[in-house]
DNA sequence: CGACTAATTGAGTCGCTTCAATAAGCGTGG
DNA sequence: CCACGCTTATTGAAGCGACTCAATTAGTCG
């Protein structure tokens, strides 16, 4: 049982919509998870037996070929909500980038209170169309960009995410819906080289030549290898190709 | 005002979950639209005015760099639902592919009566979800496939959506809920080849070679240009890099 | 039948990948 | 604290797959 009302997420993620009591009861057949750097939570194509909320840390979201190739097809962080509610079968693997905590449920349980609660499934949709609203953003990104004009939109949305979660993190009690923070000009990379090849479809050489491109020209710094510096977010606007 | 009794995909739109009662309130503030091929239903970005089931016909999904680029993000075939519910803005161009129809609502009217009916919201997440995990499918096929593979796992699920479609047509009372009908060996196209190549990310010369080379191999027959047959489909699904 | 559009095919180019080598971080232990 | 080894990232050179540009052929419709 986890105690909800110490969580550094419920303004945030899916229980914000449920009263205190409400939140309580969910709460009562949830547990929090640790999700070590590298483990995986959940297989593509296995039982979809738990659904869960990140409370803090970050997850990707993939999918592979037989033979190998992988495709991250989304970013899990804190707040986001994780699995597959009503549905038998994983749809994706999940797995931890850093180390992660996540609040997680039994999948029927859930599926069971969210019938009895229609505006948790109400929430849950909107979620879901904001998320197909950006894999389709994405569809766009990896069918129809080059590889220039993906890295620019790529530290463009992660500028804008991380600001979330710093925001979050800095004061959680305070919540302004729909207000964005600022994106960020220093961005931490939570991902190396080959993750960042794997969301955008590229290899880890031509991440890499296109950021020493970017530096070249002045547009980022990159002070260590996990920093990036934006330091012509005008410029990244303009060549990512929207 | 429309006959809902009448409705060709009564049986498979989301108006399916409704009760006679239930459907002809909905029905009567919901107005059957005809859409010419070519025709814009709604534009990316605008205000998200109306959401609609699909009747017959085929729409595109698309959207588009500023300089032009276009990447379709889905088809809405028959009992498709399409449009933006609880969004002011709409996250898709859809253009009808061929001249189509489809069961118009007001955006707003719609939400109020998904608000009223936790089973047709519930309904909407389960559509939601599943076109979600078709997106992330299509996102492994954009980033990381080559263009032989692209286009025999077009043709393999091409294949698979247009028999749902022929089996709702030729009886549309008989309803087999999860029961997937035998896919086509033979497929009339409903789009060209530069919306092929729209939908996998190629050029309209890369999907011409592809098809002409997958009939010099014997794995598919090309009668006319909008007919397909499937001579090898064992192949095309050893080749489709799943 | 002739004009128009859609599709195919060919030749050449370009961008990204592949393969290979070097360099830079980073943690560990001496 | 620095040397050492390991991992991660960068850079270079060469190859290839898909694109671009251009010409031809095949459908389609008045």
């Amino acid at each position: 049982m986890s105690n909800c009302d110490a969580c550094l997420v419920s303004g945030l993620s899916i229980c914000s919509v449920l009263t205190t009591d409400e939140r309580t009861e969910l709460g009562s057949f949830g547990h929090i998870k640790t999700v070590k750097r590298g483990q995986t939570l959940q297989w593509e194509g296995e039982d979809s037996l738990f659904v869960a909320n990140v409370i803090d840390g970050l997850l990707k979201l993939s999918t592979a070929t037989s033979d190998g190739r992988e495709q991250i097809v989304g970013l899990a962080f804190p707040s986001d909500f994780l699995g597959q509610p009503f549905h038998s079968r994983n749809g994706y693997t999940a797995t931890a980038l850093v180390d992660s905590r996540v609040c997680l449920f039994t999948r029927t349980a859930f599926d069971a209170f969210t019938l009895e609660h229609p505006e948790l499934g109400h929430d849950l949709l909107l979620r879901t169309m904001d998320e197909l609203k950006s894999a389709r953003h994405w569809l766009l990104l990896l069918g129809r960009k080059s590889a220039g004009e993906k890295i620019s939109s790529f530290l463009l949305e992660l500028s804008r995410r991380m600001a979330r979660v710093v925001e979050n993190q800095n004061d959680n009690q305070i919540l302004c819906p729909g207000a964005e923070p600022a994106p960020l000009d220093r961005i931490t990379l939570p991902v190396d080289r080959q993750q960042i090849a794997d969301i955008l479809g590229l290899t880890i050489e031509t991440v890499s030549r296109q950021f020493s491109h970017l530096r070249a020209i002045g547009v980022i710094e990159l002070p260590d290898r996990r920093t990036v510096e934006i330091l012509d977010r005008a410029w990244l606007q303009e060549n990512a190709g929207n």
